[in-house]
DNA sequence: TTCAAAAAAGATATTCATGTCTTTTTTAGT
DNA sequence: ACTAAAAAAGACATGAATATCTTTTTTGAA
């Protein structure tokens, strides 16, 4: 519920970058996997879309990977939602079978509404630069497993 | 995305029975179906285990169907969500992979908190009750397709 | 120019929510 | 008792998200 594990899978593996990259070598998704404890191939094809999106760059063959674009701490979180999740869920009605609207609510439509409109802002103003915090020294234990 | 399907079906169906069985006979799953277009025997499904949460009754045979339970209008929408969804997603970390936990935060714990924490009050409060507008002659469409 | 490293791409598997179909149980009325 | 109506239960199907495995493409260095 709320969001997606490629999501979470995104945000880990992009603020890994962030967090990484800037020490020199470029981050190979192998060692994303390891560190991040999530399924190499599945984080592979993830990586892939954030190419795509300029979100990330990445360089084939050895001594490449996985590194920062110009965009990448810029870049809103819900971009990375619309990537992994897509922005259908926030305009569909919480009891399905139609579009959300306000001039023909459903009777959780203002509730719901509240709850989403505020996921929305947080996410429209909150840039993985915002999240990435290079002088905590535990960083990378936030975003792997305990 | 925030909710299942289930969650949708149950609380339409839940509103259906509340809506309309007052006017005397109990309320068929067939006639349910059509009425909300949602498929017969997922909704049987759901409607069944609202039985065994005391949220409906139901009597089998002719003359048969469902019908309100004595707590039906004070049922929280809580209720219904921890049938159809469960908890865990509320005290499970948007990243995945551990427990959600405040002394260990992930970069994106306290957004991820205030909205889950919103999403639960308003939950936690509103009453199949509050939802009902018997006086509005449209409400069966507001629960229905369009 | 060949080799090995790495991402990209493609093929298949698994799991879970959702959906359909069939059989069983219960029950009111005759 | 019998019948028909209705929920309950069970078996199976489908689709999407997640996960794994293999092949192809690209590229830096010897
Ligand atoms: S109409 Fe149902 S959530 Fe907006
Ligand atoms: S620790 Fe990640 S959402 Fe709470």
């Amino acid at each position: 519920m709320f969001l997606s594990k490629s999501f979470g899978y995104a945000l880990r593996g992009v603020l890994y970058v962030a967090l990484l990259e800037p020490k020199g070598n470029k981050i190979k998704i192998e060692q994303m996997a390891d560190k991040l404890a999530v399924p190499r191939h599945f984080l592979a094809k993830i990586m892939k879309k954030m190419v795509q999106e300029d979100i990330l760059t990445s360089t084939k063959g050895p001594y490449g990977g996985f590194s920062l674009s110009p965009v990448t701490l810029q870049t809103k979180l819900l971009h990375l939602v619309k990537i992994t999740d897509g922005m259908e869920q926030f305009n569909t009605c919480v009891l399905s079978l139609r579009k959300c609207n306000s001039k023909n609510p459903c009777p959780l439509h203002f509730q719901m509404l509240q709850i989403r409109d505020g996921m929305l802002a947080e996410f429209s103003k909150t840039s993985i630069g915002d999240l990435l915090d290079k002088k905590n020294p535990d960083f990378i234990k936030s975003i792997s497993v305990i």
